[in-house]
DNA sequence: AGAATAGATCAACTAAAGTTGATGGGTCTC
DNA sequence: GAGACCCATCAACTTTAGTTGATCTATTCT
């Protein structure tokens, strides 16, 4: 899922999708590259489960998927809770 | 600083340091790895600003950086804010 | 001072990931 | 049903990133 995350094309996609549900041609216009290599990163988003599709007759719709924001958020709290122990003397 | 953490090797580094500061041979045992290819995503980590390093003599202990992990969970918690509105009938 | 240890750095190699342009499947309009 | 349009997929290529083993600096111990 970081690993997702982690792409300058995807973290512009995810910020383009911050403010909600997108489709596909008003991302490529919006981002002004190929077809095919945002068809690319967004699925690697989606595989990760970052990103749910919802198809409309011809046109696909993607949109953040809360949960998987929420996860990340879970985790990083987490983290930040005990990092700050001071290490016991070494070796 | 996304692209730091996405990385098997360095996810297990942050997770070792989720529990607080620790020495580099500790981690280096503790992981079973080469010691060059850890001071490498040390250092990728740290470059990130998701690393603190501490010098004492001659050994170097790295924690993790609470702010960093902080701003990260900020930033997630504002694209999980808007990003269910709906998109508007496209093309 | 000399030897040993912790850790950083480097160059050459290997492996993984993104890009490109072409092609194909499905859906809509006329 | 022919043509246009949206999107996904593919193979070949290019770029980027991680690995390895050797070497170097700084610090500590005898």
């Amino acid at each position: 899922m970081l690993k997702a995350l982690a792409e300058p094309i995807r973290l512009q996609l995810i910020e383009a999708l911050g403010s909600g549900e997108r489709c596909v041609c008003e991302l490529t216009a919006e981002l002004g590259m190929a077809q095919s290599k945002l068809s690319f990163h967004l699925k690697v988003l989606k595989e990760a489960g970052l990103l749910n599709a919802r198809e409309d007759g011809r046109w696909v719709y993607y949109s953040l998927a809360p949960q998987a924001l929420q996860e990340l958020r879970a985790w990083l709290g987490a983290l930040a809770s005990h990092c700050t122990t001071p290490a016991a003397p070494c070796c």
